[in-house]
DNA sequence: AACATAATTTAGATTTGTCTAAATAATTTT
DNA sequence: AAAATTATTTAGACAAATCTAAATTATGTT
């Protein structure tokens, strides 16, 4: 019942890359742990007997029921030390990531539930993301890229695909947060970019390549 | 400059037990941190390589300033997350320090001095020990006499009111020292005698006259 | 289908932290 | 001072998590 925070990490990752296809590699979950191939082996063996993880040699990858709940309470204790280090302790959202990786390993229910209801019981992280209720459940707003937002419907800014730096002086410049409320006035085909209206009344210019890094809600 | 979960829980104890007498015994380590003397033989080993221990063979060991300066960071984390605990997240005051005993562990120096901020900054921790701030400060205790300190609490000789040898002589006798901590027992009413422990577990017993010379401060 | 390439696993080593059992040193008792 | 006892260290082993290099399996190309 109590896991490595190599396990963890493991687990969690999994996880966040099964949702974006049905199945893992080991190369990719390597490449994401920046680890070797050869100890994602390792762990995916322990992981299999520990009844967290369908593996199969060199057929990939996914986590059990069991896996996927284990998963779940370490996302919902990352993301509930995010907001608490974003709204009590003044992080800006761009560093509470860090933070939390270490954070969301101390795993004390207790803990976990006290620091949920102090905190008002938040939806979503800093970064938009839902976070999981104390049973594990996921409230899934429904977010797609801006790019592929419907044009002249008012749409909630409600999470990154993409966290660089670079990502973050753009948004920052451009005064985009987690929150802002976006109107497309028009996409243009030459190079995909679009005018934007922001709930501010400004018309900003969006490139293609942040358009599709911006996750969206619609507006309600 | 970063140290593992282990190193850590090490120094932290060394720490504590070093200030109740000079001097730290392997096996006295070993029950305090539940494992075996030969384990802690070999990681005396290692934090000795490290410049944070003095050690000789069979000579006991101590903290190197380096290693207090690193102990004295631990437990300023673990109060302060135990404050936090208490006042923030309503546990009581003896559930608080299982919990901390993770937490501590997670050393961003940016956290910690943000949730001491967020805190206001305070100086005791719920079973009332100091909190040492940034800089590795602890604050100790007003001195009062050891006929006025509270039961079954331990507190520290921190000072004599009077120095005539007779004194002097009767201290060496019970082997009390600045350092030495004591704990009163029970107080008797008839002739104001103490029944006292001692840090190495002697109980003895300290007539008025005496107790109204021997200056304490609340332990740690 | 055969070959080349890429992905994955295996074999064997390393580091960290722990353990048991045996050896050695220090301390206490006689 | 010798013997007995206790404390500490050493030797050798093990589990967890990682690595490199080599072997194996799968996939893509001609
Ligand atoms: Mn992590
Ligand atoms: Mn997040
Ligand atoms: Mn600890
Ligand atoms: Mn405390």
């Amino acid at each position: 019942m109590n896991y490595s925070v190599s396990e963890e990490n493991y687990l969690k990752t999994i996880f966040h890359l099964q949702k974006k296809e049905g199945t893992v590699t080991t190369n990719e979950l390597a490449a994401e742990l920046k680890t070797r191939p050869a100890s994602v082996t390792d762990m995916m063996k322990k992981l299999k007997t520990k009844k967290l993880l369908h593996y199969q040699p060199y057929q990939g990858f996914r986590l059990t029921a069991d896996g996927s709940k284990v998963a779940l309470g370490i996302i919902r204790r990352h993301r509930l030390w995010e907001y608490f280090l974003a709204e009590k302790l003044n992080f800006t959202w761009d560093e509470v990531h860090e933070v939390a990786e270490e954070l969301e390993h101390v795993s004390n229910k207790k803990l976990i539930d006290k620091l949920d209801a102090y905190l008002g019981y938040p939806k979503n992280d800093p970064h938009g993301d839902p976070i999981p209720d104390a049973s594990g459940k996921i409230e899934q707003g429904k977010k797609i890229r801006l790019q592929d937002a419907p044009l002249q419907i008012p749409c909630r800014v409600a999470g990154v695909r993409n966290q660089s730096p670079g990502m973050l002086e753009l948004l920052a410049h451009k005064k985009i947060r987690i929150g802002t409320i976006l109107e497309i006035r028009q996409k243009f085909d030459f190079d995909h970019s679009l005018e934007v209206k922001t709930g501010k009344q400004q018309i900003i210019t969006i490139s293609r390549q942040l358009a599709e890094n911006l996750l969206v809600t619609h507006e309600d």
